[in-house]
DNA sequence: GATTAGCACTCTACCCAAATGAGTGCTAAC
DNA sequence: GTTAGCACTCATTTGGGTAGAGTGCTAATC
């Protein structure tokens, strides 16, 4: 409380407050008499009426009819939103018992980072009753670790290319060529003693004119390495996104028109449509990596009758994801922003212990 | 026309299919005047109106309410696909502008088979306008192919199997004691020759004592490569299942209120509910691997109000998977079960072209 | 015996009017 | 500056009344 606003004195701001908090319990908008008993100001609903006229002059709320009571803005809800992050900066995060419940769930062995992401997704989804997305981690400085060719089979050359982070991908190539284990064995230092260490960028013309001078008649096979190599640490465009809950928009009645519904549920499945919204996130990183978007300030055009809660996380230096959580407006802010506090940060922790 | 049912004369026959080809169309009740003008019986509406009541008393339609026209029931629909069926059977299913224009899309070069049938789905969903599932092809005679093992960093091996369709598995194995490259070289050349070949049910007891009697001290490691080859080899549990054009079913007024939009896309997104689908069409594979579940038929509890075809492709010998779409009870069932003839026709052929 | 015309009956869908009630804006009094 | 009071507005609900589609049944016809 207290935080000033430009053009509001300290009344007004808590009439509107005990407005939007009214409305986020109830969904209903709501009205002067309301208020009036709402609030520990003791004033008359006359009085509040009047302030409220003022509020929806300055923006704040609006009036979905004539005779209605008053619904929050999105600028409404941006003060909102704002003044009760500034409120909870120094806090420390409590524990929660839905965060305690998933670290417990995190514990248990899980190989899979995809699996893990898919059913934290849902976990999160099953809490918070809003719709959730979790974007795989993006290895940013992917550098070579290892690399390691064999002969499958004759005319069939396996190539493994170990990057940062443990991953492993691989490629099969067919060769031309007999050869021997010795150059094999050759083809592989070669290889390794090259190349590890290096980055995308890392590997220009120089290196590779080196490396083929060195291979001397393989020259050929190093070429289609590289392409291996390359195709390993070029970072993936169409990034993988794990989605859940997509259902529970049909909990609030505001989403779940037949129009609305089918945009949201489509945007959902078209999963190209959410990159806009990890880009954004992972661009405007402040406030410890949470942004919320409300209603048309998101960068999913799609979304712009709901509001949208992200979050950064980062398992390792430079290995970052998104975790987004989608729901209607009158979402309940605080609790999501807290979970995803302590989301991220409990994902920090529990990952590199284990 | 002309099949003889054991309860149905030739006359209530026509009739029946009369009414479901309207009822396809139109999606409303068909009253008994529009029949009578329909057909080519030249029937007053009275006297359809009795062959109706008959047909209703035999369960082969039912009314809505009182006063509404006649719709299928899903006996009724049974007894028309299954005709269809039989009399599309010999007829060599045509070129149909929609999979050509796949077929071309095809050929481009798709590296991975997951985006190839992603895409697939998608291509799917849009010209049917019904919901759509893919299943990533099932190796079901998973056999060693080829086993590498190589010193990564220190105290890292990494595992790499390759098995029958050149699917490639990796595992990272922390290992206590130090080698030289001389054992390793080794343990690679044991492991290879005692497990290449073999599938699951045959690494049994005797194989791996007889592995670990010649590895001597390193019967240790050989245990971790056995884990990593045995979940290497292992079938998939969670199967990946693609789904495309959920929203579709929004179309379609009978399906598209609150409750049953959100069970369905529920389903959809719940994936593991669809695998139920897909054992059932493997198992029960007959009629070129079609097979149509009609309401309460399907395997899948949730999707009771509407209609599921499936059908089951085959990229190599003993490599399959299932295309399955959904849709209304009334989806256009000749359409889509060509559709899916000639796409798996296809997808056959190209697929081992490339 | 099968077919048909005719009629009473049933239900849904739609429209319209009135009643309800929540909430406002404004004015006048405190 | 605050409040009580009142007239006004408008979405929502309610109920009745009608139109229309379609049936089931009966009696007449072929």
């Amino acid at each position: 409380m207290g935080v000033k606003s430009l053009e509001l004195d300290e009344r007004k701001l808590k009439i509107l407050k005990a407005i939007i908090r009214n409305y986020l319990e109830t969904g209903e908008p709501v009205g002067s008499r309301t208020i009036s008993k709402y609030t520990d100001l003791n004033l008359s609903s006359a009085t509040i009426r009047n302030e409220m006229a003022d509020l929806e002059e300055l923006g704040y709320i609006v009036q979905p009819h004539t005779s209605a009571g008053r619904i929050p803005s999105d600028k409404g809800y941006r003060l909102y939103v704002d003044d009760m992050m500034k409120e909870k900066e120094q806090e420390v995060s409590g524990k929660e018992k839905e965060v305690e419940e998933m670290k417990e769930f995190l514990i248990e062995r899980v190989d899979k980072v995809e699996l893990l992401l898919q059913q934290m997704a849902k976990l999160l989804a099953e809490n918070t009753n809003y719709a959730t997305m979790i974007t795989a981690p993006q290895y940013n400085k992917n550098k070579v670790k290892f690399i390691q060719l064999s002969r499958m089979e004759a005319g069939k050359l396996l190539v493994v290319v170990v990057i940062d982070g443990n991953i492993v991908k691989n490629t099969i190539l067919d060769v031309e060529e007999e050869m021997t284990d010795e150059t094999l064995l050759q083809l592989n230092m070669l290889c390794n003693t090259s190349l590890n260490g290096l980055s995308l960028n890392e590997i220009n013309l120089g290196v590779i004119a080196k490396l083929k001078e060195q291979a001397g008649i393989h020259r050929e096979i190093v070429g289609s390495v590289l392409d291996a190599v390359a195709d390993a640490i070029t970072v993936d465009d169409d990034l993988e996104i794990y989605t859940s809950g997509a259902t529970n928009i049909f909990r609030y009645p505001e989403l779940s028109d037949q129009e609305k519904a089918k945009n949201l549920i489509g945007a959902f499945e078209e999963k190209e449509l959410l990159t806009n919204l990890v880009q954004e996130s992972l661009d405007k990183e402040d406030r410890q990596g949470i942004q919320v978007y409300i209603g048309s300030e998101t960068p999913v055009q799609m979304m712009k009758d709901c509001s949208v809660v992200t979050a950064t996380y980062e398992l390792e230096e430079g290995v970052k994801g998104t975790i987004g959580i989608i729901g209607p407006k009158r979402m309940d802010y605080e609790k999501v922003v807290n979970t995803l506090k302590t989301l991220t940060a409990q994902l920090d922790n529990i990952y590199k212990k284990t």
